[in-house]
DNA sequence: CTATCTGTTCTGAC
DNA sequence: TGTCAGAACAGATA
């Protein structure tokens, strides 16, 4: 599933493709991932797209807002009548045109176009809420502030980090405290500040959290500019690929770019990658 | 075949 | 109230 990078690259392509684009009718075949009533959207335009940290939110034009999660392994993607989403030859079922047997909601635009969301784990949901209580769906305190924005501040991640002995990584992924961080740039991120993710958080010294609030920053900004990360089964809104782990410098690899051997662990229940000569 | 991974987050036990 | 394993689910991989 995606992190920031990958939800704010989905965010742009339904703009740029379903920018007033009427919603004619949705087929919901697993009904527990889609929470709300269907009636509240049937009949709407998409006006807008939004993104609280990794849920995205599609607004319409009659007071409602579609909010999407897809977790680890949800797609969303747009296919009018002429194109094929995902081009060329698969193997696998997940990665054919869909609908296939992972496609679960399908919204249909009286254009004749879809938008498919396919999720084979079913972690992902779609919820139908008024875009007034978006925020309080989602629990108003529930998403700390974003790397990128003014609040994301040296002096906001020292008071946060100050609070607790948790290893930095885990912190870092902790929504409540910084939204859209995730696995994968939590790695990197960590790498190129050169902290190790097992440091208790308030060990840091305020250059190291300087260092890392910078860190942090630049790897979302390169997640963003290559499109995500394709790890396993991220796609955009056209079925492609992000290019992300061409450059991902320890997420999932055997050297760094030095090519000092990577050392693998699991925290909190996750893969953590990092360089013991660069990582201190 | 078995064990262990996987881009997330919520719940229930202690 | 904080922390942590386990759950939700369906594979792929070694």
């Amino acid at each position: 599933m995606p992190e920031l990078p990958e939800v704010e690259t989905i965010r742009k392509g339904i703009i740029q493709k379903l920018k007033n684009k009427k919603i004619k009718d949705v087929e919901i075949r697993v009904p527990k991932l889609f929470i709300g009533n269907p009636r509240d959207i049937i009949g709407a335009k998409i006006i807008d797209a939004k993104r609280v940290a990794k849920i995205l939110e599609i607004v319409l034009d009659n007071g409602f807002s579609i909010l999407i999660h897809l977790k680890m392994t949800g797609q969303l993607i747009y296919k009018d009548d002429k194109s094929k989403a995902v081009g060329g030859h698969t193997q696998k079922i997940y990665d054919a045109d869909p609908p296939h047997a992972y496609t679960h909601i399908i919204y249909t635009f009286s254009d004749g176009s879809h938008l498919y969301f396919n999720d084979f784990r079913k972690f992902g949901w779609h919820k139908v809420v008024k875009s007034k209580e978006v925020i309080k769906s989602l629990g108003p305190d529930k998403f700390g502030p974003e790397p990128g924005t003014k609040v994301f501040s040296v002096e906001y991640l020292k008071n946060i980090f100050s609070k607790t002995a948790k290893p930095i990584k885990l912190v870092l992924m902790d929504q409540q405290k910084i939204g859209g961080i995730g696995n994968i740039y939590a790695n990197d991120g960590l790498y190129i500040a050169g902290i190790l993710p097992t440091r208790s958080a308030k060990s840091l010294s305020d250059q190291e959290i300087s260092r890392l609030k910078e860190a942090i920053e630049k790897v979302i900004k390169l997640g963003l500019e290559y499109g995500g990360s394709s790890e396993n089964t991220y796609v955009n809104i056209e079925g492609k690929k992000g290019r992300y782990m061409e450059i991902a410098m320890v997420y999932q690899q055997k050297q760094d770019p030095k090519g000092h051997e990577i050392k693998k662990i699991q925290l909190g229940g996750r893969g953590t990658f990092s360089c013991p000569i660069c990582q201190k």
